[in-house]
RNA sequence: CGGGGAGUAGCGCAGCCUGGUAGCGCACGUGCUUUGGGUGCAUGGGGUCGCAGGUUCAAAUCCUGUCUCCCCGACCA
């Protein structure tokens, strides 16, 4: 569908809109000044101390506002590039029958990570850890024709995996918020279109979150072939240690323009033209190689896309007629996107002592206003008309009002981590001025109040 | 699932060895104080010591069992 590129700039979404403002005063924002104990990496720890989320059991979380605020950023992001692709979004259930796995074999192969459940009747039901079979199930009955082929179909849903070990928080937790998107064409050379397709959504995703990451051959599963490839976000604390030859972090991340109908391969192929490797797969060779061209890092995996071809279309009878009157069973690619996952990566991939330090594709809010000095008059009435102006504006913003002294304040804006602080005070409002606080860079600077909303907007 | 550690106030911890019915810091309430990087003083509230048995006149403390959480490893978005 040529169409698909045209239509995401603007896409309207009700149910995802996010309200603009919010006082500090009313807002449920549980920080905590102490590191919980049983947090040991940095994301988890900063995301508690965030009152972004609060454990229920090993593995599964309870979002609070300001987390899940971020949450629903991260995932209208993976949305728009989803659809950009021409990727169409659907939502299917997190309970699945039995029976679909059965069908797939498997149910058996599973194991202890599939958490089995009956219902009333004792029929053997299980929560989701993926959707292949379901969407399958969808496509096989609802697809007889070459002619409606093909498609891409993707949705966001909680999946869960009865880890053994669950750990590092979000990152690794068993119950996971995931964009898994599935692709079915009539063969290989289609398939290969899709796979390329998700290939750039994905570079383009990434990239709008603020992070860097990078495509790494991965293992192909049981079909063979060269069409599967991890994403890792490079963060000091990751996970896996990985292999890169450094010019890569400078290629060229596709734009908003990018036609998704053209021929994306010479894209595909750049970015996989130079080594990167995860240290599993990692060639001691390539590294005599590559010499002082090589990286070596650290990353976290974000995501993974790969090719299957007809692993769970032909047992499930996924079948469609192509222009000879044949049935073909389809080829089948799958798409994963870990998007609760991804909040920790961005924290492990941007922080500093102090706390968080958002991208701003991505932050709770894009300004922190201090008033240093609440109770005070004049200083209640310059927020006061500085938030209903930022408001009026649409930019986003969290006012604290409280009556908290100056260090606690800075403090706590400093660990939620909004990319500016702008400060009241009643030093500056003397001479008009406020403080303005870049929490990457840390840079301050005296703005003219009447400036502040043009500076933002 | 193998190995290790921990459950005492919302958070961080002490007390346990050597049983006598619970304490410190932060947070919270109140009053004063202070006000540009987590003020200071005073005062107050809050805990079935994870749970269940057992030993004992008496158990946070000793014994047995059990649940949960965390860390390392194997596995994974």
């Amino acid at each position: 569908m040529p169409l698909c590129g045209a239509l995401t700039k603007v896409r309207p979404n009700h149910f995802n809109d996010l309200s603009i403002a919010m006082r500090l005063s009313q807002y449920f924002l549980p920080t905590l000044k102490e590191n919980p104990s049983e947090a040991q990496i940095v994301s988890h720890r900063l995301m508690l101390r965030a009152g972004m989320i609060r454990q229920s059991s090993a593995g599964i979380y309870s979002w609070l506002p300001m987390g899940l605020r971020v949450l629903r950023k991260i995932e209208q992001i993976v949305r728009e590039e989803q659809d950009r692709a021409g990727c169409q979004e659907l939502l299917m259930p997190t309970i699945q029958p039995a029976e679909l796995w059965q069908q797939s074999g498997r149910y058996d192969d599973y194991g202890k990570e599939m958490l089995r459940i009956q219902d009333r009747h004792g029929r053997d039901m299980l929560y989701g850890p993926t959707n292949e079979e379901q969407i399958t199930e969808i496509v096989k009955s609802e697809i007889q024709s070459y002619k409606d082929m093909p498609k891409m179909l993707y949705h966001i849903q909680w999946k869960f995996r009865d880890e053994v070990r669950p750990r590092f928080g979000i990152m690794r937790g068993r119950e996971f918020l995931m964009k898994d998107a599935y692709s079915f064409d009539m063969d290989y050379e289609s398939s290969k279109r899709a796979y390329n397709k998700m290939f750039v959504a994905y570079l383009r995703t990434y990239d709008r979150l603020g992070l860097k990451a990078i495509p790494m051959r991965a293992d192909t599963g049981p079909i063979g072939g060269d069409l599967s490839h991890e994403f890792l976000v490079l963060a000091e604390t990751g996970e896996s240690g990985v292999f890169v030859h450094k010019d890569v972090l400078d290629f060229e991340i596709p734009s908003d323009d990018v036609d998704y109908e053209s021929d994306l391969q010479p894209i595909v192929d750049k970015w996989t033209s130079l080594y990167a490797a995860t240290d599993e797969k990692h060639d001691e060779s390539a590294e005599a190689e590559l010499g002082d061209q090589l990286l070596n890092a650290r990353g976290i995996e974000v995501g993974h896309i790969f090719h299957f071809g007809t692993k769970y279309s032909e047992p499930m009878g996924a079948t469609v007629t192509d222009q000879n009157g044949d049935e073909v069973a389809l080829q089948m690619g799958s798409y994963g996107i870990g998007v609760s996952r991804l909040i920790g990566a961005i924290i492990e991939a941007s922080h500093d002592d102090g706390g968080i330090i958002w991208p701003e594709s991505v932050a709770p809010y894009k300004i922190g206003l201090i008033n240093l000095k609440s109770g005070d008059a004049d200083c209640d009435a310059a927020c006061d008309k500085l938030y209903k102006d930022f408001n009026a504006a649409g930019i986003e913003t969290l006012y604290d009002d409280t009556a908290e002294r100056a260090g606690a304040k800075f403090n706590n804006m400093d660990l939620i981590g909004l990319p500016w602080q702008v400060v009241i005070g009643p030093r500056g409002l003397k001479n008009g001025m406020a403080e303005v606080k870049n929490r990457a860079t840390g840079e301050k600077e005296e703005i003219a109040i009447d400036q502040l909303l043009a500076k933002f907007s």
